[in-house]
DNA sequence: GGTTATGGATTTTTT
DNA sequence: ATCCATAACC
């Protein structure tokens, strides 16, 4: 069966009454059906919904994501094709010290083909369960040359290491039920349903899994909307859910076209972005909603004005009883926006939470001491090995560690077995040989407890024994400090691990970190404005959603501009973020962003041209004038053009009581006293969250000074602000839209209601303040 | 061998 | 702006 479910329509809601349904009514056994996403957050939120529907009989399903699945599948029977049980799991990080490693072996320069571009061919390749040997069916450039031989090397270097990066997971599990007839007829023994979420998102190898599971029984159920494909650039195969029908010749076809999520005004925007892709299954939403409310669309000047806007937006709702902080999303194209959106939100001291991002298993002290739990688990990896060999600074340099390295090739070990003899070679100077020494003995006496502790004692045991712990308390570094307490938090969240958890062994510990990225995910996110990619809200919705950022080069990002069909992607992820949205949608954009360090002049993006005028209230600020790149020259009818509207001065004039009063209100409201600190909530990243606070203080504090330095120097002078309005002698009234230098000397730009816009001197015009 | 200074690249989205 | 690799210095 095919569901064509539209956002919103009640996918979830479909596939979990379906299974309740075939455990209730068809008396089906539960653990016969197989449910598969592709997040962890999308198999918790299943596993949850069926726990309710079904009772504990729901425990029995196996629910998860294709990669946590297949890891199963290949502890248990991976052995038949070569896999070792005790495999460790790379990540991205492991994966790229594994790449740069096979090019210096074979002598290739990472600055001309840089390592990424390399792992991101490797991934697609084993996407479409491509081996080395078969990498350059139909490609000859030298690009792709370099690409195949590392990719054989970097194969070997993972069987060398016991370790399967997230692509072999997926693409040796399809080898095994290919290759294995008795292992594959013992899962179609066990699994005799198979339900898919998100199948729009399917790529060839994960299609594979499912057809060769799913070919004997044939009841295969997948849902999916091919208008929310956005995993394009990792594989995902929209053409895979067409081909479902062609697969599965008397598959049912169902589609869902009702929306039960948002205001017909939100979704009437949703269609009219959709609607220009090509290629697309037409179908149109519909809802018995009400229409909703306009949808609202900001103009910042800045970045740091939009986030300030959105803040205070937010605050003031929630001040109103409007809503509660719970129910904002704010989404953004790239993750490194998330920052000037934290600052203003503590500014206005919201509590918030950002979603993904930089995660708490991602920093380099964590990774370390994952390291460790690795080498002690499997002593094959050496990718782990090398990077804590001298963590903390034990006096095994690089020298050293590539003497090792060549005694381990010369003698066919692996680099954890050449510890030992490394410790009696002669070459070696006697202070690193007994550094090594010292160090083979604390992995050997740590793998010996291994044995007798419990999961938490034993991260205690390899904190403590390895002398990292004390290396991060001892040292006079401040950043040390927070590092000590990352370290202890990790040990605690064993604990937490080890107690929710039947098999909490350190294989089951390990392999949960490498496939769980963000475990740290809010408890009580219901009184937490979210933050998030639009990526990662798929799935979700929210009573108030803020789209920011909605300019060219951001969103449609830079690098999908010239291919068409990367943008139709963009469009579609446009389109997943608006039908986030349930009762009311922001959409802003700013005039200027600082991207890598430097400021940037930005255009409104194309998409909010895309959204019919009627739908929408523009909320233009009238400091928008500030940027003289918007400015028109125009003549008496005192036009402008702002955003690529005409505006009349009139209108304009008439706002600006209303923005001045904003001006004023904002400028109180910015610090007077020293800043008290945001309430920080305990949990995830509090230094890091710590860190940004501290940026921001800074920052209003640097903000208040320089309104100090700004403010006149004598009372005599008399000093402009963009945004007052003036009287002209011969011009008559106008406002103020930008002020360069200071006092007298000030240049000032002002837009006059009849006369357009002119530059005046202050001290030599004759103007006076309304 | 360890620590600090400097220059260059870097940012799409995720299991 | 920040992270990382390499070079210079202790």
């Amino acid at each position: 069966m095919l569901i064509i479910a539209g956002a919103g329509s009640g996918k979830t809601r479909a596939l979990t009454y379906r299974i309740a349904h075939m455990v209730h009514e068809r008396k089906i056994p539960p653990d016969s059906i197989l449910a598969v996403t592709f997040t962890n957050k999308a198999a918790g939120e299943m596993k949850e919904r069926i726990a309710k529907l079904v009772g504990p009989l729901g425990r029995k399903l196996w629910v998860g994501t294709f990669h946590a699945i297949c890891a199963r599948i290949l502890r248990a029977d991976g052995e038949a094709i070569g896999v070792p049980p005790n495999f460790v799991i790379f990540n991205d990080s492991d994966q790229r010290a594994l790449i740069k490693q096979a090019l210096s072996v074979l002598d290739i320069d990472a600055k001309e083909y840089k390592p990424a571009d390399i792992h991101f061919a490797i991934s697609a390749a084993k996407n479409e369960l491509m081996s080395p040997q078969e990498y350059r069916r139909g490609r000859r450039g030298p690009f792709d040359e370099v690409v195949q031989r590392v990719y054989g090397r970097y194969q070997s270097g993972l069987r060398a290491n016991a370790a399967l990066d997230f692509d072999d997971l997926l693409m040796r599990t399809e080898q095994l039920l290919r290759e294995q007839k008795g292992v594959l007829a013992k899962y179609h023994e066990r699994i005799k349903y198979i339900l898919v979420d998100e199948f729009q998102d399917i790529n060839h190898a994960q299609n594979e899994f499912v057809r060769l599971l799913g070919q004997k029984h044939q009841n295969v159920c997948v849902v999916g909307d091919d208008d929310q494909s956005i995993y394009g650039w990792r594989g995902a195969n929209i053409g895979l859910i067409l081909d479902f029908e062609r697969r599965y010749k008397d598959a049912k076809v169902i589609k869902l076209e009702q929306n039960y999520r948002s205001t017909q005004k939100i979704l009437e925007c949703a269609y009219e972005i959709i609607k220009h892709n090509e290629d697309r299954r037409d179908k149109k939403l519909w809802t018995q909603n009400r229409p909703g409310d306009n949808l609202v669309q900001y103009e910042a000047v800045d970045a740091e004005q939009e986030a300030e806007w959105v803040a205070e937006t937010i605050r003031t709702q929630v001040n109103c009883q409007l809503a509660t902080y719970g129910e904002y999303a704010i989404l953004y194209r790239t993750n490194a926006m998330s920052r000037v959106f934290e600052e203003g939100l503590m500014t206005y001291r919201i509590p918030y939470e950002v979603v993904g991002g930089i995660r708490f298993y991602e920093r380099a002290v964590i990774r370390d001491f994952i390291a460790y739990l690795r080498v002690l688990y499997n002593s094959a990896d050496g990718v782990s090995l090398r990077r804590i060999i001298n963590v903390p600074a034990r006096g095994i340099g690089d020298k050293t560690v590539s003497h090792i390295d060549r005694l381990a090739d010369a003698n066919g070990l692996t680099m954890h077995e050449t510890l030992a003899v490394a410790a009696k070679d002669e070459n070696l100077q006697k202070r690193a040989r007994s550094a090594i020494a010292d160090f083979a003995e604390i992995l050997a006496s740590l793998r010996e407890k291994r044995e007798s502790l419990t999961l938490t004692e034993f991260c205690r045991a390899v904190a403590e024994d390895t002398g990292y712990l004390r290396a991060l308390e001892n040292s006079d570094n401040a950043d040390d400090a927070i590092k000590a307490e990352n370290l202890k938090e990790f040990v605690s969240l064993a604990q937490r691990f080890e107690q929710v958890h039947e098999q909490s062994d350190l294989g089951a510990f390990l392999e949960h970190i490498a496939l769980l990225s963000d475990l740290d995910q809010a408890q009580e996110i219901d009184s937490k404005v979210s933050l998030m990619t639009l990526h990662s809200a798929k799935g979700l919705e929210f009573p108030i959603v803020f789209m920011v950022g909605l300019e060219e080069n951001v969103f449609p990002h830079q690098r999908s501009m010239g291919d068409k069909h990367e943008l139709a992607e963009e469009r579609r992820l446009c389109y997943v973020g608006i039908t986030r949205a349930q009762h009311m949608l922001y959409l802003t954009h700013a005039y200027r962003r600082t991207i890598f360090g430097a400021p940037q002049n930005m255009k409104p993006s194309r998409f909010l041209s895309d959204l019919p005028d009627e739908l929408i209230d523009r909320q233009v600020d009238l400091s928008n004038l500030m940027s003289s790149s918007v400015l028109g020259d125009e003549g008496e009818r005192a036009e402008m053009e702002i955003g690529g509207r005409k505006i009349d001065m009139t209108q304009l004039l008439s706002r600006v009581q209303e923005n001045g009063a904003k001006a004023r209100e904002r400028s109180t409201a910015l610090p007077e006293e020293p800043e008290e600190k945001p309430k920080r909530e305990a949990g995830k990243s509090r230094e890091a969250r710590r860190k940004r606070a501290e940026a921001a203080a800074k920052r209003a504090g640097q903000r208040k000074r320089k309104a100090v330095e700004a403010a006149p120097q004598s009372v005599s002078e008399v000093t402009y602000k963009s945004g007052e309005r003036v009287k002209h002698t011969k011009f008559g009234e106008g406002i103020v839209v930008q002020v360069k230098g200071e006092g007298s000397n000030a240049e000032l730009t002002i837009a006059f209601a009849t006369q357009g816009v002119k530059r005046l001197l202050a001290d030599v015009a004759p103007i006076e303040k309304v």
